[in-house]
DNA sequence: CAGATCTCAGCTATACTGAAATGC
DNA sequence: CGCATTTCAGTATAGCTGAGATCT
């Protein structure tokens, strides 16, 4: 198997032969094709993390939110902003504890999130590519086991 | 180095259950074991790329070594100025083009790369601690493939 | 009192773009 | 002329910190 780089600008073997190296280009890689891809859409990534958190959980406080779909506190304010701005989402005032937000996702949001979790699928398999659908899941075990080690670690 | 995330704020499955989250959440941790060994070190991951460019492919033009460790041309400049003034590497004018810098690595240079090399070989150990050694080819063969395609698409 | 929440202002690192100067 | 190289200035973005106001 031949690749088509040029010797002069090939990545050095200290480099390209480490898993981290490995990891971190894919993850390069695949930001750019859901920004590229989302961003045809009109959305960001945030968008999506908060909506699928939204529909799977059910209506939440911001601090939450920015949990369960990783962001920071500070950038989930804006964040809901915008979701609900494009009536994606609401955000009420809790009644039963008064320093919080409640968030909930519309019926609109929900569809966005079918939308942009179908996009989201296409680039999986635009990234995937070159892998049989045993492989992609023997990826994803071994990915999973290693971010295991990471959320509970020794 | 924080870690926070309490059993409560589960991970939405619509993200989890996605290779691309997969992928950027172990890159996410790996970026940050690299960080925070090499700031131990005194150095910078771009340190170690450029320096294993230049150990391996031997004295280059900066538009070179740029192509070879992925980072833009108005980084090289930068991060050549440091290596510079550590005594890791040299410019000189070259010659033959004189648009051209011809950077080379110093014997304090070869020295340097070899111990961010033994640390970074700790940090592949770290975060694939729960693979088998046979299971950390599979990953990096899986990566490899999925990688081949960017490089050269179809 | 300690601690959680929301918000805003601002910081830092990274990646990238534009343009100028020089030379092929 | 087009194109490559080096350099600097500036931009955009993500991720994060600090602090204040409010509330449990």
């Amino acid at each position: 198997m031949t690749r088509t780089i040029p010797v002069q600008d090939a990545v050095p073997a200290l480099l390209a032969d480490k898993p981290t190296w490995l990891i971190t280009q894919v993850s390069v890689h695949a930001h750019r094709l859901i920004a590229s891809h989302l961003t045809t859409a009109g959305a960001r990534g945030y968008h999506f993390r908060l909506l699928a958190a939204l529909a799977e959980s059910g209506p939440a406080s911001q601090a939450s939110l920015g949990r369960r779909a990783e962001m920071d506190r500070s950038d989930v304010t804006a964040a809901v902003n915008e979701l609900a701005a494009d009536g994606l989402a609401e955000r009420t005032a809790d009644t039963g504890d008064r320093r919080r937000n409640v968030v909930s996702i519309t019926a609109g949001g929900r569809a966005r999130l079918r939308q942009l979790d179908q996009i989201l699928d296409g680039v999986q398999d635009e990234l995937l590519a070159p892998l049989s659908v045993a492989e992609r899941t023997t990826l994803a075990g071994l990915l999973g086991r290693v971010l295991a080690q990471q959320a509970a670690p020794a």
